[in-house]
DNA sequence: TTGAAAGCGATACCAA
DNA sequence: TTGGTATCGCTTTCAA
C-alpha cells in the first residue's frame, strides 16, 4: 500500500527530454522514429509509468469495460454464461462488470438507466421479462446492448435466444422413441415465458410422435427441487402406470427422481427421466440424468461476438441469433 | 442507439443560466442555496443530463469500482463469494469486475500488476498459490488488496481464510461419534495446499476420537467426481470393512456414494459418506449429503468489508481473519 | 517527425 | 453563496 503518487505522463516526458505528445505517440505506435521509441521505453521503465486508463478512457471516449447484468449469477444457466463471456471479452481486451439485479426489475431498468454515465462500452442484458419500459430504454441505450433472452420483434436491438420449445420437443420425442408410452410432464408456471414454451414443446412433442396428450399427466409447479419432488410424488402415486417423466428443468427432474426412489420404482427400468439445462448437477445423480442443454454457453459467447462487432462499428440490422438446443442422453433415460 | 452526444455540465450551467462550479456544487450536495438547487435540478432534467463517471474519476481520483479475481467463477465456491461480495458492495456504490484468471499463475500477476492502471479502486483476490513475485507485488500495489486464501504472515495485506484442516477434523468426528470404525478418506492431491490441510485435519480428528490412523484407509486422487469414483472403488473393494468415508470435497464424496451403490452398499447403513464444501450437489444427491461448509459466503462478505473499510481510510495494521467451518449432517451419515 | 496547446468533463480552490 | 479558473492525465490537431 505505498500511497507515493503514480508517475505521469509529464515524468516520463521529463526523464526523456521529449514532449509528452511524443511520449503518446511512442506508446501508442504512432508515426516516430526508432531512436524516439527507444528513449520514451526506457523513460518509461525508469519511472514505472503506468498509463491512466481514466484519463484515457475521458479523451478517447471508451472505457474497454462491458457488463453483464442477469437475476442471478448463482443461476447455472447465467454462470454458463459469464464462464464464456469473459474469456471472449477479455480476449478484445474488455473487462468485465458484473451486475446481478436480484428478481427486482426496477434494478434491471436501473442498470439500463446508468449506462448514460458512460462507464462501459457496452452491455449484454438478459432480462427476467420485457416490459414497455424496457423497450422505451432499450429504444434510446447511450452504448449498444445485446438481449439474451424473448424480445419483441420491433425492438432494435441485437438478440440472442434459446428455443426451450424446440428442447421440449427434443425431450419427449427421444423419451417416446425410447418406448415410453405414458410421458408425463412437470413443468414450472404456466404464466412464466420457459413454463409456456416448454409446456407447448411437451405438446409438440407428443403430437409429432403420435400420441395424444392426457392433461392428468401435466403438473404446474416452481422450478425447484422440493416442488419437483413432492409434485413427483403425487403423480406417480396417482398415475403408477407412468413410464416416463420430462422435468421442465433439472432440479425438478432432480426432485422426479428423488421422489422415484422413494416410491421403489427403478430409473430407467420402471420410469425414465429427463430433464432440462443439463447442469453439473444432472451428470453427478443417480443414475446420470439426461437432459436438454439451451446452450447457455453458446448463447454467451454469441451475445459477445455480436457486441464486439458493434463496439468495432459494425452498424449493419439487429440481428437475431437462436441457439439450437441439444440432448444429452444418460443413465436415467437410457 | 441513439448517437445524439451526451449533455455535459456546461449545458446544464447554461440552461439554468448559472455557472458549471455551480451545478457540480448543488448536484453533490455542497453549500448552495435551495433556489439554486431547484433551478440545477430542473436544468438537468430538461437537458437530460447524467455526469460522465469517467470525468469524475479522473478528478476524484476513485473509480467506483472493486474488483474480484479468482481461478475460475465456475467453482462453486467463488460463485459463493461472488453472489455475497456483489451485493456488500453495490450497497456501497461500488460497481464488481470479474476477472477469471484460469489455472495461469502470470495472469493473477497481471491482474496485480494491471492495478496500476487504477482502473478499480480495490481488489479482492484469491491466489491459486502464493509465490514470492505475489509476495512482492502485494508489497506495493497501487491499491487496496484483501486476499482469501493462505498468506504468509509478514505480508501487510488483509487477508480472511478459511480453515479446511477443523474442517476435516470436524467430518471425521462426526462419522467416529456416528459409530463408524473404520472411517477411510479419499483425499485430493498431498502436495496442495487445501490436499495438506484436509489431510492433517483427518488425522487430528481420528487422534481426537482415540482412533488409530491407517494408512491403507487414505488415498489421494484428484478434487473430481470420476477420480473420486474410481478411487472408491478401489478402496472399497480392498477393504470391505469401512465404514465410513470422508471425502476431500464434494465431487469425491459424490464418486464415493457412486461407487458404494454399484458396489450394492447401503449408505448410510452399510457406510456413512461425508464431504466437503457443501455445494449445491450435497443437498441434491441421494441419500443427501452430509458436508463441511468452508464459510465461502461469509468469506466473501467480510473480505468485501475489510476493503470497503480500508476505502473508507482505515490505516489499521492489516487484520487476519479465520472463518470456522461448520458441518450441515444429511442422510448420508445419519 | 516533433512540440505546443486545446480539450475530454468533471471538481474544487480562490476571489468577489 | 456564487463564478472564474486551474487541474486531473491523457490524445490529437496544428504548426514548425
Amino acid at each position: 500500500m505505498s500511497q507515493r503518487r503514480r508517475p505521469t505522463i509529464h515524468e516520463v516526458a521529463k526523464v526523456a527530454g521529449v514532449s509528452i505528445s511524443s511520449v503518446s505517440r511512442a506508446l501508442n505506435g504512432n508515426t516516430s522514429n526508432a531512436d524516439m521509441v527507444a528513449r520514451v521505453n526506457a523513460a518509461v521503465r525508469e519511472v514505472g509509468y503506468v498509463p491512466s486508463v481514466v484519463a484515457q478512457s475521458l479523451k478517447t471516449r471508451h472505457t474497454g469495460q462491458i457488463a453483464f447484468a442477469m437475476e442471478d449469477i448463482g443461476n447455472a444457466a447465467y454462470l454458463e454464461m459469464v464462464r464464456r463471456i469473459q474469456p471472449t471479452l477479455r480476449d478484445e481486451g474488455y473487462r468485465l462488470l458484473l451486475h446481478s439485479t436480484g428478481a427486482d426489475v426496477e434494478d434491471e431498468l436501473g442498470v439500463l438507466a446508468s449506462l448514460s454515465q458512460n462507464y462501459v462500452d457496452g452491455l449484454i442484458l438478459c432480462p427476467l421479462r420485457v416490459t414497455d419500459r424496457h423497450v422505451e430504454a432499450l429504444r434510446q441505450t447511450a452504448v449498444p446492448v445485446v438481449v439474451i433472452g424473448l424480445l419483441p420483434d420491433d425492438v432494435p436491438v441485437d438478440n440472442v435466444r434459446a428455443d426451450s420449445r424446440v428442447g421440449a420437443q427434443l425431450a419427449v420425442q427421444h423419451l417416446a422413441e425410447a418406448g415410453a408410452r405414458r410421458i408425463a410432464f412437470i413443468d414450472g408456471p404456466l404464466d412464466t415465458v420457459p413454463g409456456r414454451a416448454r409446456y407447448d414443446g411437451y405438446r409438440m412433442g407428443l403430437a409429432a410422435a403420435g400420441r395424444e396428450t392426457d392433461d392428468a399427466l401435466i403438473r404446474f409447479t416452481d422450478f425447484r427441487f422440493d416442488a419437483g419432488r413432492q409434485t413427483a410424488r403425487e403423480l406417480l402415486t396417482e398415475h403408477p402406470d407412468v413410464d416416463a417423466v420430462f422435468g421442465a428443468n433439472d432440479l425438478i427432474a432432480m426432485g422426479a427422481l428423488h421422489a422415484l426412489r422413494e416410491l421403489g420404482r427403478d430409473v430407467p427400468g420402471d420410469v425414465r427421466v429427463v430433464g432440462m439445462d443439463d447442469t453439473p448437477l444432472a451428470a453427478t445423480s443417480f443414475p446420470p440424468l439426461s437432459s436438454v442443454s439451451l446452450g447457455s454457453a453458446d448463447r454467451g459467447r454469441i451475445a459477445a461476438e455480436l457486441l464486439l462487432r458493434r463496439l468495432d462499428g459494425d452498424d449493419a440490422p439487429p440481428e437475431r441469433v437462436t441457439v439450437p438446443p441439444s440432448l444429452t442422453v444418460r443413465e436415467s433415460s437410457r
